[in-house]
RNA sequence: GCGACCGUAGCUUAAGGGUAAAGCACCGGACUGUGGCUCCGGGUAUUGGGAGUUCAAAUCUCCCCGGUUGCCCCA
């Protein structure tokens, strides 16, 4: 019987040059939150799982995760998302600083179907500040939206921020009679709206909502696409979550926000969403799913008894943003190709290996990344090696060399040889680096 | 959990009832003083698994498994 040669369904299998990939992503994600004063934090991979039932829905709590009793007889839960964790944390921590603005990178699991965008292992990056109840909050978290997309290149147009008010499209189902158990099924059908055709989303409404002037009044409210429509504010004007909303939609014009467009068909899967909603779309056809989802949520941190600290974070799944990054030929090239050693040194027999590795021992104490022969395989081969690997230097350790004390040093892209002292390596490399494009 | 499509070498594919084949990759050599090029040699396979039809199955049928993708849900 021979082993699988796969991982189990769904799950984070990365190559090194698909990990540099992703480390680049990273890179840039978490130099956006840094760019805004944001600190890194991490979290348990496995939790109660209470936590999640009460905060992130059953949905996701139970049919879509991966859970199980541990051998004391607890339940268990591989975290599906990061915020109820947050949340408790914050809850606990006695001498913090608000506005606390936090990031982190968790891993995250959740039992479904992989398919294109959805896998059963996933990191994302999560975004979150707390103690903050005005819509500053947002905008900044909106900000740090746009330059995450323009660090990695994404010009306007090719995404938009989608965001609308939970509180708002609460108060209109509400104030039409929709009564608290077809809430959800509203929200449900709401969320629908771009992911069908027009007139089929419409005949969804009429189904599921029976009451015809509830279901008119539903798809009057989802297709707005302005908080400023007539419609809207003769329906909500006046109402708490009616002007933030439209306040909301001012401050992002002010900030220059062009990419952010209002839409109340966002609603987000979420249970503990209590105000505004946003996600990050791809405006092209070929991605479907948000490449981020987040909102306010301002009831999380009092759950766990307590003060009541308020809330507005997103996740960003890495995986969608792959996606889009590859959509739109974004990833720089040669990225997953770039091997991470800056020179090699074949070595020409044995002979010479003891004077090789203590030269290369030398160039590592000063932080050159040096790769030496370790195959005793003949010089031909060795230097294929070194230009398979995308190596930019190499050097020649032989007699003649160990001998005189001088080298030749080859750069490996363009060929041209530069004869030096041995001492004189690690300076020529240094400089050389220091010229060269820093990623 | 439901549906659609697809499974042949490490990868991409060919053979559509009659000897499993090619390119790339890989390994060895020409070649122990200089990489990308060239030449020579090597096939690495239970054709995803099992059953059935047939003189004969990679090929036709059925079941299972796996992958991709859509739905549910969502990063």
């Amino acid at each position: 019987m021979t082993l699988s040669r796969k991982p189990l369904k769904g799950m984070r299998e990365l190559t090194p040059g698909e990990k540099r990939i992703e480390d680049y992503v990273i890179k840039r994600l978490r130099e956006a939150g840094v760019a805004y004063g944001f600190e890194e934090y991490e979290t348990p991979v496995l939790e109660p799982l209470e936590l999640f039932l009460a905060k992130s829905g059953s949905e996701l709590a139970v049919k879509q995760s991966y859970n199980f009793t541990d051998k004391g007889g607890r339940k268990l839960i591989m975290r599906p998302e990061l915020t109820p964790s947050l949340a408790r944390m914050v809850a606990a921590s006695g001498e913090l600083i608000y506005p606390v603005k936090w990031m982190s990178f968790p891993v995250c699991y959740r039992y479904e179907r992989p398919q294109r965008g959805r896998v059963r292992e996933f990191v994302q990056f999560n975004l979150d500040i707390l103690g903050v109840s005005g819509l500053e909050a947002e905008l900044e978290v909106f900000l740090v939206l746009r330059r995450i997309m323009s660090s990695l290149g994404a010009s306007r147009g090719q995404y938009v921020i989608r965001y609308s008010s939970r509180k708002l499209a609460s108060g209109i189902l509400e104030s039409c009679g929709i009564t608290e158990e077809e809430m959800a099924q509203a929200y449900a059908v709401i969320d629908k709206k771009d992911k069908i055709k027009p007139d089929e989303w419409e005949e969804l409404v009429r189904k599921t909502i029976k009451d015809e002037r509830n279901a008119d009044t539903i798809i009057k409210f989802a297709s707005c696409s302005d908080p400023d429509v007539p419609w809207l504010s003769e329906a909500a004007g006046g109402s708490e979550a009616f002007d933030e909303i439209v306040r909301f939609s001012g401050m992002l014009k002010d900030a220059g926000i062009l990419e952010a467009q209002f839409d109340a068909s966002v609603v987000r899967g979420l249970d503990y969403y209590t105000g505004i909603v946003f996600e990050v779309m791809d405006t092209g056809g070929k991605n479907r799913r948000a490449i981020c989802g987040g909102g306010r949520y301002d009831n999380l941190v009092g759950m766990f008894g307590g003060q009541k600290v308020t809330g507005v974070g997103f996740g960003l799944g890495l995986l969608t943003l792959d996606l889009f990054l590859e959509t739109y030929d974004l990833m720089p090239e040669g990225i997953s190709g770039k091997h991470p050693a800056d020179i090699f040194l074949a070595v020409y027999s044995d002979g010479e290996r003891a004077f090789a590795v203590n030269f290369a021992e030398k160039l590592r104490d000063v932080g050159i990344s040096v790769e030496i022969d370790i195959t005793g395989k003949n010089l031909s081969k060795q230097l294929k090696i070194a230009d398979r690997k995308s190596i930019g230097y190499i050097v020649v350790i032989g007699p003649e060399e160990v001998v005189s004390g001088r080298i030749t040093l080859r750069n490996m892209t363009s060929g041209i040889e530069t004869e030096c002292e041995v001492s004189e390596v690690s300076g020529i490399l240094i400089d050389r680096n220091l010229c060269g494009e820093a990623n």
